[in-house]
DNA sequence: TTGAAAGCGCTAACAT
DNA sequence: ATGTTAGCGCTTTCAA
């Protein structure tokens, strides 16, 4: 393996001044310079950036959580962030959670062994554990599309509230009062789906609607749940006619797996999605669902991290607004 | 910030016998096990992964490369790739190309940089840098259903040719003999799209077909493209009656392109996908495709690393077939 | 404008 | 079973 140390030798000057050059820092005469491209050369030299990890204390990666990739919101999301921290010369780490709050402490758990600069949650299992961690590493612990109390100034934040009551809003003005509402985490939990559920509770007891508990359903994310959604639904002796999926993959399965039972979207039953996934128009139902500004909120997100980072002083803040998409489903 | 030594200190014991006991390594008394545990718990320590990493000259790190993480098929494989290297206890590290070999060249750099222990790759800019950076870090880079010549026994590769032929030959037996061909690379290329063209070229040959240059597209990859080849399609004034896409996405696109512009499918115009991603059977026509064992891909990809790494020694092969689904939309 | 040398936090001979 | 110490490859202080 090749160091500096060699490079140095070859061409008969200091480590430091290698390390100058190295670093495009100033101080380097022309002609060393060109003795040090051509040992570099001549040697094969790559600096180890792990040593240089170690002096520094600074590592230039990034840590990203998400729950799952396979979750095209997810991947959306990641694939913005990714291209802008590489953009700023950090390159990122992933891991997926999967609901799991044991990988999501191995994830924390990054940030304290140095081996990342800082991290992004865009899934959150644990709070005490991420609070913790934030305040332990201030300005390093950014929350995505998540909220914690207590770390508001190091989240970036969605109406969501508003976004569900404005969904909820569209059907009921459409006479769809017998809704069903669907969340993928627990109804007990304090992940990011609550928030939705408050706003889903409110609206109907705001507009005096009855909140059938056979109508209610949690810890449904993919198609597949979508499907057997639809089965518990079709099995119902009193079926709602609308379906507020908070998800456009199971609003997917959902369309499909009513439509086996003979059910028609929408009108028998019409389905709701969230996020405005880039499939969901070419949908055999196309869906009517809430987009998010995945573009604004990786940006925002990326921004914040490289204020705190010392690296930009940009504050982007965009338009982090939710929208209403009208397609067929409802 | 706490290191070993103040543990050691605290403990009143050397900085070996800390260190032995962080690595579950023997010899270690249980007396002073407890007092290390102590002295950890007391100065809150976390070891530092980077002195670990230049020390063992091991990151516990790899990289894996992608073209778009936002192509459903590449989520998938990543999703299964970064699961089974996490249970092995590595991190992962991702980047995404966008068909740029730049971002390539950066990728590779992390190797000889001693930031990733090793490296995985979805997908291929420059088969030249590949081979030469594979060649000077013998098992430490894998190709993942690519292949580049040379490099055989790095590769996990699939029988794409004879996938396509199949695929054809369907069309074929159902008449659809004017086919149209779509690529996501180039027809001058030598990336993994090459051996598809190949297979295509070979196939209308082989049964007197005759191969329409305007009936020839290539780069498309996203279903965004789709809608501009059904644009395209639609203006010509002599069309096929089928369409070979080599990619859901692409279909997808096309499909709902095509049924704009009143072009029926399959009736008008048949249209076969590649991949079979998640939501190609929630179609608004749910695609004829390809399927690609995702799952077998991944974990033949990172049973072969692991094995190099000398981490495992089990040989997966498991079962690499692709496979026609037949469904509507062709 | 350049170089010598200390030291980042850890592991692993080697000695005991 | 445990401790001393060299050294991984780099940056940075300090002196020249």
């Amino acid at each position: 393996m090749t160091t500096i140390a060699e490079i140095a030798k070859e061409a008969g000057l200091g480590t430091t001044t290698v390390s100058r050059y190295l670093n495009n820092k100033p101080y380097v005469s022309k002609e060393k310079r060109e003795k040090i491209e051509a040992a570099i050369k001549k040697l094969d030299y790559t600096p180890n950036r792990v040593a240089k990890q170690l002096r520094t204390n600074k590592t230039n990666q990034i840590g990203v959580l998400v729950s799952r990739i396979t979750n095209p919101f997810f991947a959306e999301l990641f694939d913005e962030i990714e291209r802008l921290l590489h953009k700023y010369g950090y390159n990122v780490m992933i891991m997926q959670t999967y609901d799991d709050s044991e990988v999501e402490r191995h994830f924390l758990n990054m940030l304290q062994s140095h081996e990342v600069d800082a991290i992004m949650l865009a899934s959150i299992e644990r709070q005490s554990q991420i609070l913790k961690m934030a305040k332990k590493f201030p300005g390093k612990v950014i929350l995505v599309n998540e909220s914690i109390p207590g770390l508001d100034d190091q989240a970036i934040k969605l109406d969501h509230y508003s976004a569900v009551q404005n969904g909820l809003n569209y059907l009921y003005k459409k006479g769809r009062i017998q809704i069903a509402y669907v969340t993928g985490g627990m109804f007990n939990g304090k992940d990011h789906g609550s928030v939705r559920t408050q706003a889903f509770l409110d609206f109907m007891q705001e507009h005096n609607l009855n909140i059938n508990s056979d109508w209610l359903f949690e810890n449904y994310h993919s198609a597949t749940d979508g499907d057997r959604l639809a089965k518990n639904i079709s099995e119902l002796s009193i079926k709602p006619n609308a379906i507020f999926t908070n998800s456009d993959e199971v609003a997917l399965g959902l369309i499909a797996g009513l439509e086996d039972r003979n059910i028609a979207v929408p009108e028998d039953i019409a389905v709701f999605g969230y996020d405005d996934q880039p499939f969901s128009k070419y949908a055999k139902v196309p869906l009517t669902t809430i987009r998010q500004p995945v573009k604004a909120i990786a940006e925002a997100s990326v921004k914040k991290l490289l204020y705190n980072l010392h690296v930009s002083n940009e504050i982007e803040d965009g338009n982090l607004q939710l929208k209403v998409i009208i397609r067929q489903s409802a």
